[in-house]
DNA sequence: ACAAAAGTGTTCTGGTTACACCCATGG
DNA sequence: CCATGGGTGTAACCAGAACACTTTTGT
């Protein structure tokens, strides 16, 4: 996007995407600082003319992650004139974010379309910043740097999403690597939901899933009890995924 | 819309609603019949610039329904790029569906994100039609007409997500008259769902829910036994919905 | 009186909660 | 050898599924 050539875009159409990880037993959220101000961003992008949603923000996030298979859902589209802040954009202007020809397509009412994504952290080598951002890291969810516009919003949102899926779908397939203990997995659970869930009940229930197959291996190397390593079964995972974890009417 | 003044909508962003109805037992939704030409169209319309979203959605439903307190909820965007059809668009130009004019407005390509609302049927007295449409009618969701591009699909997306809903949230206020029978609650239930369910446990359920008052008046004029008539607690059934209903983690 | 639908109760089962106990490992 | 976390078991409890019986109404 070195050059914005506005005639093949959408207008009015952005979209946005929140892209978790999971590091250190914290959730993290692919963030980009904008050149030249403490302002940060999600990632996200314009939608070319002939492209998919969907496609587009896979695209946006090859662009920032290296990763081509990456998890995304859909979670909302956020509408509100609000979005619109022409103040925003002259400061992204004045502070030499954007380039002065930009700000008329920058200055459009933008509908934005949110993405979540779910990818494993330690996948993403080196996450690149785009042609308006100077750094693009991993900030945790709990400690985010000041966002632009409704980004945090966005954000909030997403995670709210997320906690609700838990009890609909089985999650960690896309967040941590091939292997992983229970423990660990749980953890992910802990972190999402933000709160402690029980060891030994946490454990018979993902294990009822029918979706976690025992290596027979051990995480050696770390303190006390060296346990077990799983992987995820993944026809299971992908049918589980489908139909659905919870019963209702 | 007898005049189309583009310069005041949002180009590439289009809404489509579906409006859900019960009545005689079958799951009904708001359609209309396309001027000369037996295709139908969910009700919708444009963005205008300094219009949300959400208030656009009401306005549509408005137009169509009289009704200004609609149940509306944004459940999915559909960005594929093959929703934009540029024969179906000549052909309504064709048929005179739309005037030669708003060819170009027309064949764009479009973005729309759907709402679902839930009326309660017996208050929609005339449904209008459009300036695009000759009709506006109830039809039963078992029993759709030729819709026209992806609106069949949007419809099964809506439909799909209600049914989802119903194991997070209460559904009937917004369907069901202000007094009502729990077999009736119970019929609405099995529609949506599309099957049956056990009387005595669906009473012992919803009763658990803590969202129904009963008034110790009796359906009168009905076969059998008079059943008694319920209300909706609105003050629990709104924080029931804010809650949610299931458990989970 | 009888058919049909409303209203109430009971059992059985499976999942969730809340625990106690033993095992393995690094320090 | 002991603190720490991993792995397994179990009793109490609650919600959902399956099902039988009584009550009330119109015909």
């Amino acid at each position: 996007m070195a050059n914005l050539n506005t005639d093949l875009l959408t207008p009015s159409v952005a979209i946005d995407c929140v892209v978790f990880g999971f590091h250190e037993n914290e959730l993290k959220v692919l963030l980009l600082k904008l050149k030249n101000i403490d302002l940060w961003a999600l990632p996200g992008g314009f939608v070319h003319k002939h492209v998919d949603i969907e496609t587009e923000a896979h695209n946006a996030l090859e662009l920032r992650t290296g990763l081509d298979n990456i998890f995304l859902k859909q979670f909302h589209t956020f509408g509100s004139i609000e979005r619109n802040d022409t103040d925003h954009n002259k400061m992204l202007v004045d502070k030499k974010v954007i380039p002065e020809e930009w700000f008329p397509w920058f200055n459009q009412r933008f509908i934005s379309i949110g993405f979540y994504a779910l990818v494993e952290y330690s996948q993403v080598k080196e996450p690149i910043p785009g042609p308006i951002s100077e750094a693009c890291e991993w900030c945790s969810v709990n400690d985010l740097p000041p966002l632009m516009l409704d980004h945090e919003h966005i954000l909030t949102v997403a995670h709210e999403t997320l906690k609700k899926e838990l009890n609909n779908q089985p999650i960690g397939l896309n967040l941590l690597p091939k292997r992983f203990t229970i423990p660990e997995l749980q953890s992910l659970y802990e972190t999402i939901l933000g709160k402690k869930l029980d060891r030994r009940n946490f454990r018979r229930k993902v294990m009822s899933f029918g979706i976690l197959v025992c290596t027979n291996e051990r995480r050696t190397g770390v303190a006390h009890k060296a346990p077990l390593l799983y992987e995820f079964d993944e026809a299971s995972y992908i049918k589980a995924n489908e139909a659905g974890l919870s019963s209702g009417w």
